[in-house]
DNA sequence: AGATATTCCTGGAGGC
DNA sequence: TGCCTCCAGGAATATC
């Protein structure tokens, strides 16, 4: 499921396709995903130069010359396909390059999304005016001013793209088990010392995720095809009964109506 | 206000 | 093998 780092991986694959380049000819197959696309996406977007593509927590942007950036959401089955050798069913969204390349949204769930934003208001645009910071630019001081009294489970709250964006399940999941925190732990109670290892731990679970190519569950792949490798990585993610190293042993339990596995042992 | 539940959607997995 | 149910999950929306 895409968290930060598949749509990370996502947009690198998606520049070296893009960058520079002329959209000739933009398809839609639909005229929606979650909700509906702008009415005028094609006309802004045909002839457009791609200036620039960046990352704004689980959203890929794509900048064009004309001040417009499409913002895209992959849900939690939307990628790109890469020069597809033929149309697949949930190809949604299709581009052509002025050098002949072509890109396919393709999102079977369609929980994602794709937006036009003038460039300039890109910050105050609602969806985005509401993020917390990127991991990346999280502190434990300013987590913990997040945090402070707040009584929900520290899981749940981690998962709150207020708090912090871009972490889904997996990467909460494991980056709790990283800084050895119990995931039902209230957000209020977690020590300024566990904070400090959190932080840091979040951080490095993203960064070897990214490093990984991503993770590929049932419908994550890279815009190339090629499948990221992480979730070999991962220590307690869909691991329910697995061995940890302290000799626990990885249990799932439910919280707010998704899963969560952790270490009851070492995770406190 | 804060916490929790529900909604959107499809495909894959598992039970029988 | 086929049919059924359940489950995965991001974020907006509704309901306590």
């Amino acid at each position: 499921m895409p968290e930060l780092p598949e749509v990370e991986t996502t947009v690198r694959g998606l520049a070296a396709v893009l960058q520079d380049r002329q959209l000739t000819r933009v398809e839609t197959r639909r005229e929606d995903l979650r909700r509906a696309f702008p009415v005028d996406l094609r006309q802004r977007l045909t002839g457009a130069r791609v200036s620039g593509l960046g990352r704004r927590a689980k959203y890929g942007l794509i900048h064009t010359d004309r001040g417009d950036t499409m913002v895209f959401h992959l849900g939690m089955s939307g990628r790109w396909r890469i020069d597809p050798r033929q149309a697949e069913a949930h190809d949604h969204l299709v581009l052509e390059t002025d050098d002949g390349r072509t890109l396919a949204l393709n999102d079977p769930r369609r929980f994602g999304s794709v937006d036009l934003v003038p460039t300039a208001e890109m910050e105050a645009w609602p969806a985005f005016a509401a993020l917390g910071p990127e991991p990346f630019d999280l502190t434990a001081g300013n987590l913990a001013e997040q945090l402070k009294g707040r009584s929900a489970a520290i899981k749940l709250l981690l998962l709150d793209q207020r708090i912090v964006a871009g972490l889904g399940n997996i990467y909460v999941c494991e980056a709790l088990f990283r800084a050895g925190i119990s995931p039902l732990r209230a957000g209020g109670r977690v020590s300024k010392t566990r904070l400090e290892r959190l932080v840091p731990a979040i951080c490095a679970v993203l960064d070897e995720a990214i490093a990984a190519g991503g993770s590929s569950l049932r419908d994550y792949a890279r815009p190339d095809g090629e499948l990221g490798y992480f979730s070999k990585a991962f220590a307690v993610y869909d691991r329910a009964g697995a061995a940890c190293a302290c000799g626990g042993t990885v249990k799932r339990i439910v919280q707010g109506g998704r899963s969560t596995w952790y270490c009851p042992k070492c995770q406190r």
